[in-house]
This record gives C-alpha cells, structure tokens and sequence, in this order.
DNA sequence: TCCAACCCTGCCGCCAATGGCAAGGTCAAG
DNA sequence: CTTGACCTTGCCATTGGCGGCAGGGTTGGA
C-alpha cells in the first residue's frame, strides 16, 4: 500500500504522513524505487492517531500510545510503562476539560444574564 | 501605571501585555516620555484575558469578549453582537471539551483494563 | 514517445503566544 | 556624571501540525 492510498483510506494527507514518519508514529518499508510500502494495519494506527489528534492531544501525546495504536483504543491493552505515562496525560486532559468546562459554564452564566432583554435589534 | 506594574499585578509578562495591545485587547495612553500609562481597571482587564487564555481560549477568541472584559465576567453583560458571536464560541468550545472528554473517557477505559494484572514489573 | 499521475527529499511559511535579544531612551539615586 | 532599573521598538526563535513549493525520479498508458 502506497502512501496515497493510506492517505486515501485515513483521511490524512500524504503529507500528514511522511510527517507522522518522520516523529516516529508510523512506520514504513521501502520498495526498489524508494517508494514507502504499508501494510494493512497501518490504516487502523492512522486512523487512531487521527482520533486522538482530533480530540486535541498533541503528536508528543500520542506517542505515548505507540504500544496499542494498532487495535482498537478502547480494548487496548498497552505496554505498563506506556501506561504509566498515560496516566498522567489523563489528568492533564482532566485538567484541560475542566478549565475549559469552568469557562464555557461562566460564558454560559453571562449570555443567561443577557438572554432576555426587552427589544433587541437583531433577528 | 506603567507596564512593568501592571505586569506584576496580573503576573502576565511586560513583553503579553505589550502583544495584547499589539492585538488590540488591551489599550494604553502614553506619557510624555513615551511610556505606556495604565489605568487601574486595565488590571481586571487583563486578568480577565489570562483567565480566558488559560481556559484554552486564544487571543482571538478573547476579542470576542472585548465589551465585557473590564468587568466580573461571569455578571457581564456584553454588547449584542459580541453575545452573538460568543454563541458560537461557546458551540466551538463545546465541540473541544466534549471530544476531549471522549478521548479521556477511552483512555480511562483502556486504563481499566490494564489495571489489574496479576504480576507487574513496576511499583 | 511523451504526458500525467504518482512518488521522493528538503526547505520555507503559517498561526499562536510569547521569549529573548539588540540597541536604544529616561529617570532617580548616589 | 554614572549606574542601574526601568521603558521603548523591532525582529528573530520557538512549538505543533502541517501546507506548499521546488526539483527531482518512475511508472503506466495513449
């Protein structure tokens, strides 16, 4: 499987790719002409760094989940170490949700104060 | 009030303040020598914009909140358009948090299940 | 034969929010 | 007068996740 088709099947770029290569979350063979070769499973390990990318972890943050990019992330079963680090990813997420949560629930709070005004000129 | 002040009050650096001005969210008169002079509600300002930062928001974002960042923000009442626009924000930062919370409650999931094998190498 | 569609490497650009440095001006104290 | 702490502008560096281009190679088909 080139790498057009991977992109292709995942949704990714070819060049979203070469860069998942070049810090490591992937990797590839090379045929005679230097092409990149994947296998199979690489779709499902794109799929998931996409995944875990679009839910706002950085590439640095998906690293720790080399050991079970291949499967799937809710049954996974990870390396102990791998997992130990995840860990604390967990309560920096936990963190970041909860800030973001605090904001979202005052900007709410604030737009409550302002929802109901006698005449208002738009709409 | 000068920047190096106001940059002790709020814990913001002389160099944010200057780019949060640069970016139009905070204004400054000058004095005679060129200085920048504060005035004392820039503090509150400020703090407003850190906290907001700090939630996740960007300086962009932040701008959305011009109107009412002089205030408590969580009694403000904004300008009509800015609620408007801090509509969608709020869908956006909605969208962030619960993808964020997706991917939290997986890896809390993929955790679990490695939370309980019989011999482990670590502590 | 020659084009089009692929692939390669390498490097520069961009956004965001500063940090950091250079190369100054200003001001109060000693 | 000098020192040192402050201030000024301006521009380059950084991190992250690519986009995009240049300048190539290769392959398949009309």
């Amino acid at each position: 499987m080139r790498i057009g088709e991977l992109a292709h099947a995942t949704g990714a770029t070819a060049r979203a790719l070469r860069h998942y290569e070049q810090t490591g979350l992937i990797s590839s063979e090379r045929t005679s002409n230097g092409y990149r070769n994947y296998h199979e499973r690489a779709i499902v390990r794109v799929g998931n760094i996409r995944y875990l990318l679009a839910a706002g972890l950085t590439l640095d943050d998906v690293r720790v989940f080399l050991p079970c990019l291949d499967g799937d992330l809710a049954t996974a079963r990870a390396s102990d170490k791998g997992m130990r680090v995840a860990l604390e990813r967990l309560a920096v997420l936990n963190g970041r949700i909860a800030a973001q949560t605090e904001v979202r629930d005052r900007l709410e709070a604030a737009l409550r104060l302002r929802a109901r005004p006698s005449s208002d000129t738009g709409h």
